[in-house]
RNA sequence: GGGCCUGUAGCUCAGUCAGGUAGAGCGUCGGACUUUUAAUCCGAUGGUCGCGGGUUCGAACCCCGUCGGGCCCGCCA
C-alpha cells in the first residue's frame, strides 16, 4: 500500500488547498484578515472599454462571490478613475481635444459622433468624457451579472476624501520620494512634489511647485500664470503611485485584483503598499492577472482599434460564456479571446459541464487527487459563471454547434423550436434558449463567425469533390436529377427523392449521401441535407445537378 | 541591467505551491446507430512534460543553468 506524504489526517477543511479554485484561494487569504471585505477594481475611462477590462471586473466579482460563499461579507466596488488626465488625442477624437490634454476625464466634454466635444450635453447635463465611455460598459456589466458600487474618483477628490492622505504626502515629501526611488529604482526629478495641481487652464501637466503651506500648494504653470491649489478641495490630484494607496484607505479596500503591469517588481503595487502604511492603513490583498489578447491580433488596445468591446462580445456570446472564460482561466494565464472556433469550443465545453453531476462524481473514492482537483475546479468555475449568484447554471442541452446549424438552416425562429421539439428538446423554447438563438443569429451575421461553421451550398459543382466519387455514386446523380425534379420541395419530399434515387440506382443510402454532400457542399459529410435544400431555391439546386451531369 | 508570467498529446489547457505509475476536452481514425441536424454512443490513436545538469530511492513538479514566447520596471490606470 502506498502512503502519500501529503495526505493530512485531519478533517478536510473548506480550504483544502489542493482542491481549490483560484477564487477560493483568494477567499482563504481574505479569511486570514477578517470577515468584512471590500474588493476593489478600477479603470480609467479614457476610451472605449474592451473585454480586457471585463477581466478586471469579473476577477473582482468572483473573489467577492468566493468570499461570500465562505461565509464572509464582501462587496465589490468599481473605482472610476475619472480624475485621471487625458493623455493624448486618440484617433477617435477630433484635433480640438488637443486643448484638453492634461485635463481630467470627468471635467471635459464627451466626444460626439464625429469625435468633436459635445458642449451642449456637457453644459446642460454635465455629461463628461468619462461618462461617455463608462456608460456602455456599465450596461454590459449589468448583463453579465456584475453590479458594483461605483466610486467616481474625481468626485472623491472634490468631496475631500483624499485630504488626509494628501496632507500626509505633502507634509512628508521626502519620505514618499524615498519609498518610490528605493522600491521602483528610478530617480525622481528634483522639483518633484507629491501633488499635481490644476493649472490656470485646468490641466494637471506642466506646473512647477513653488511652495506648500497646508492646505495650499503654490504653483506656476506653463502659461506663466501662478496660483494655489487646495489639496482638500480637489484642485489637483495625487500622482498615481499615491492616489492608489490613498484610495485603499478611505474606501477601506481589503482586496484588489490588478493587471500585471501594476504587479511587476517595483511597480505601483510595490510602492503602494509601503505608502499605504505611511498613510496609516494596511494594503489590500493583491491578485495579479494577465491580459486578454485577441487571437492572432495581439494585445487589445483601444487606440489602435484592435478591440472587441464588451457590448459587441455580448451580442455574440451569452454572458455566462464570457464569465466562464474568466472563471475557468487562472488569473496568471493569458487569455486569447478567439471570436471564431475558439468560442464554439468554449461554449460547448460550458454546455458539457452544465450537464455533469459533480457531487456524484466526487463520491467515487477511487478518484485520483488530480481528478478531484479537476472536478472541483470545473464545478466552481461553472458556479461562478452563473449570472445571478444564487442560481444554478442551467443546461440548455443544446450545443453551440447544434444551435449554429439550426440558426443557419432555419430562417424562422419557429422552425428552430419545432426542430428541437422533434429531436426530443423542450416543448416550448425557454427564455434562455430564445436569448441563445438571438445571439447566435448576430454571431452568424458578423464577421467573427468561423468559416468552418458556415454552411455553404455550392453555386457550381466542386471539381475536386466530384472527382472523388466512384461510378456508382455518379450514377446516383443521374437518378437524382429525375427524382428531385419531381419532388415536392419540402424536407420530407426531398428525403423521399434521395431514397428513390438510391433505389433506382440500386445503391445504399450511404452512397447517395456521399454523392449529395460532394455535389451540394463539396464535402463528405455534413448536416442533414434535406431541410437545408428545402430552404434553397429549387431552380438553383436542379440547375446544379444538371451542370454536374453535363461535366 | 532588474523582475514577473509562460513552454506538457495535432489544438486548448489541467497537473508544479505539499516530488510518488503522464491527465482532460477537442481533433483524428475505426465501429454502431440498416443513414445523418458536422448529432449521439462505443472503441482506438496519441506526449524524450522546451533543453542540459543537480538534489532524491523516486522529478513535469524542488535547485542551478540555458533556449523560445509574452510582459513590466518610463505617472500608462
Amino acid at each position: 500500500m502506498t502512503t502519500f506524504p501529503f495526505v493530512v489526517s485531519s478533517e478536510p477543511s473548506l480550504f483544502e488547498v489542493s482542491l481549490m479554485h483560484w477564487s477560493d484561494v483568494m477567499a482563504k487569504r481574505l479569511a486570514e484578515r477578517g470577515d468584512q471585505h471590500i474588493v476593489a477594481t478600477g479603470i480609467t475611462p479614457s476610451g472605449e472599454f474592451h473585454i480586457g477590462h471585463l477581466r478586471e471586473i469579473l476577477t473582482g466579482d468572483m473573489i467577492a462571490r468566493a468570499a461570500r460563499r465562505a461565509g464572509m461579507d464582501a462587496e465589490l466596488v468599481f473605482v472610476v478613475d475619472n480624475a485621471d488626465p487625458l493623455r493624448k488625442v486618440y484617433p477617435f477624437l477630433d484635433a480640438s481635444y488637443e486643448a484638453f490634454i492634461g485635463h481630467q476625464l470627468g471635467s471635459i466634454p464627451a466626444p460626439d459622433a464625429e469625435g468633436k466635444p459635445d458642449w451642449d450635453r456637457f453644459n446642460n447635463e454635465g455629461w463628461s468624457y468619462g461618462d461617455h465611455f463608462l456608460q456602455p460598459f456599465l450596461e454590459a456589466l449589468r448583463q453579465i451579472g456584475v453590479v458594483p458600487r461605483l466610486l467616481p474618483n474625481l468626485e472623491a477628490y472634490r468631496a475631500g476624501k483624499f485630504s488626509k492622505a494628501a496632507k500626509v504626502a505633502c507634509d512628508n515629501p521626502h519620505a514618499i520620494r524615498e519609498i518610490i526611488e528605493r522600491v521602483s529604482g528610478r530617480e525622481l526629478p528634483d522639483d518633484w512634489f507629491p501633488w499635481q495641481p490644476l493649472d490656470s487652464k485646468g490641466s494637471l501637466d506642466g506646473t512647477v511647485i513653488t511652495d506648500y503651506e497646508y492646505p495650499l500648494v503654490h504653483w506656476t504653470d506653463s502659461h506663466g500664470q501662478s496660483g494655489s491649489s487646495d489639496i482638500e478641495k480637489g484642485e489637483g490630484k495625487l500622482p498615481w503611485r499615491l492616489d492608489w494607496p490613498a484610495k485603499w484607505g478611505f474606501n477601506q479596500i481589503t482586496c484588489e485584483p490588478f493587471g500585471k503591469d501594476h504587479g511587476a517588481a517595483g511597480g505601483s503595487y510595490d510602492t503602494g503598499k509601503e505608502i499605504a502604511l505611511l498613510f496609516g492603513h494596511e494594503p489590500p490583498a493583491p491578485l495579479t492577472y494577465e491580459w486578454i489578447s485577441l487571437k492572432g491580433k495581439g494585445a487589445m488596445s483601444s487606440s489602435s482599434g484592435n478591440t472587441v468591446g464588451p457590448m459587441e462580445a455580448l451580442r455574440l456570446v451569452p454572458p455566462e460564456i464570457l464569465r466562464f472564460l474568466v472563471a475557468n482561466s487562472k488569473p496568471s494565464k493569458a487569455i486569447e479571446f478567439d471570436t471564431g472556433m475558439g468560442l464554439v469550443n468554449l461554449a460547448d465545453e460550458y454546455e458539457r459541464l452544465t450537464a455533469r453531476d459533480f457531487d456524484t462524481e466526487m463520491k467515487d473514492e477511487n478518484l485520483s487527487r488530480r481528478k478531484q482537483v479537476q472536478i472541483e475546479d470545473a464545478k466552481v468555475a461553472l458556479e461562478l459563471s452563473a449570472i445571478h449568484e444564487q442560481e444554478k447554471p442551467s443546461a440548455t442541452s443544446i450545443s453551440f454547434r447544434h444551435m449554429a446549424l439550426l440558426a443557419q438552416i432555419k430562417p424562422n425562429d419557429e422552425d428552430v423550436w419545432a426542430s428541437l421539439r422533434d429531436s426530443g428538446g423542450p416543448p416550448e423554447p425557454t427564455p434562455q434558449l430564445e436569448d441563445r438563438l438571438k445571439r447566435m443569429r448576430a454571431w452568424i451575421a458578423s464577421e467573427h463567425f468561423p468559416e468552418d461553421m458556415r454552411i455553404n451550398i455550392c453555386q457550381s459543382p466542386d471539381k475536386e469533390a466530384m472527382e472523388h466519387l466512384n461510378d456508382l455514386q455518379r450514377l446516383v446523380l443521374v437518378h437524382l436529377n429525375e427524382t428531385l425534379g419531381e419532388a415536392i420541395w419540402t424536407a420530407d419530399g426531398i428525403t423521399a427523392a434521395f431514397k428513390a434515387a438510391g433505389q433506382a440506382a440500386e445503391v445504399g443510402m450511404k452512397d447517395v449521401y456521399r454523392a449529395c454532400y460532394a455535389l451540394f457542399m463539396a464535402a463528405e459529410r455534413g448536416p442533414r441535407l434535406a431541410p437545408i435544400l428545402a430552404n434553397c431555391n429549387r431552380g438553383d439546386i436542379l440547375e446544379l445537378v444538371n451542370i454536374a451531369l453535363e461535366t
